[in-house]
DNA sequence: TTGCCTTTATGAACATTGTTCAATATAAAA
DNA sequence: TTTTATATTGAACAATGTTCATAAAGGCAA
């Protein structure tokens, strides 16, 4: 078959895209193929490669589309008044996010892929936008000059919160009973607000 | 072929995660498969299959062996007295040893397979050696009767760590100069500490 | 409408993967 | 020596990512 007036190249990256996220909720990551996106929409496999560079180009987009719903999810939690209270609501969304989208969360902030090549910069760039978000229910406990600092400190708090979420992700039940994810996050949360207000 | 009499059953399972070991040193995890381990050994493929279940089987034993090697080098290290010195040590420990095994290393607190097969026990017991040297390290905060707190604590503390690792080793030089992983580990460090000090 | 050119979808083809299993060669036992 | 048990093999299978010559379809000019 040759060129159909079916759909554009941006509807069909939509769709390639909605197909790929579709698969990865349902199934995960590693049920993604390029055959079964693309008879899921309707074309051939050599289609997905005319959309994309590779495989990786298509995960990538449903890493974004991750990121971008849990941005939109957590955005406007901070009212800027109450760290603490903040602070709780964001942990509370960010480990409601985690129990919703079991298969799509744990990748957005993976490493880059083993085979060197880095991750683009407008990934990195949706990657950094929920830390924004923790650096606006900080602010309250910086000064405006100490903008570097406060960044500094979402970055250590957050990160940490996503390696003690990683962590109980990988545990068996009964290790999830005896210590939970979500409470060892909130206690690291504490904590960490406890020691930033004593440095003051 | 049949049976050759070169290797007993434990030392082919030796030799296969040695030079499995080998491979993802060399190549990262991408480029470890069951023919290259079997060549590498001087076997054939099916000889694989009959040491180990399946690739994650012996996966997982090459992960273990990275487990074990940091194991050795951080548990020593808590000298019980000065908690900020021997966490210091730690920290610097565990980035060192980040660095020098950079395609080994980020494997070894992932969450679980996403097909559903769970670690199992005595992988887990692996992970939790190195927070059992954290808590070492924690436990002059602690009093004896606050044990489950101070484990607590620990995981709290080094799953952040950890997070905060991870999240450096996404990023693009660029991004890691600007916010140094190891820099932000030890931020979390101290302040976390200071905010068990001030619970008191 | 007709003919030509450009674009794009196609799917067979290729190399490689994990995994299986009947065949076979060898060690141990009788 | 003969028999039995078992370790090793490697061809075979299904599935993967990726490529690319082929062919179909749209646009355009005459």
């Amino acid at each position: 078959m040759g060129r159909r007036s079916d759909h554009n190249r941006d509807q069909l990256m939509d769709m390639a895209i909605a197909a790929a996220e579709a698969i990865v909720i349902k199934d995960g990551f590693h049920a993604l193929t390029a055959r079964r996106v693309a008879s899921d929409i309707g074309y051939s496999v050599g289609t997905i490669y005319n959309i994309f560079e590779n495989l990786d180009g298509l995960t990538l987009c449903v890493k974004a589309r991750t990121l971008d719903m849990l941005y939109a999810q957590i955005k406007d939690i901070p009212k800027g008044e109450d760290v603490v209270a903040d602070l709780e609501t964001l942990h509370q969304a960010y480990f409601d996010f985690m129990r919703e989208n079991p298969n799509t969360w744990g990748s957005i902030l993976e490493r880059a892929a083993e085979d060197g090549t880095p991750l683009p910069d407008w990934y990195l760039e949706k990657v950094s936008l929920p830390f924004s978000v923790v650096e606006r229910a900080l602010s309250p406990l910086f000064d405006e000059a100490d903008a570097e600092e406060r960044t500094f400190a979402a970055r250590a708090l957050w990160g940490g919160v996503h390696g003690i979420a990683i962590l109980g992700a990988g545990n068996s039940p009964e290790a999830i009973l005896h210590s939970n994810a979500r409470d060892t996050a909130w206690f690291l949360i504490l904590t960490f607000i406890e020691g930033l207000k004593r440095k003051e």
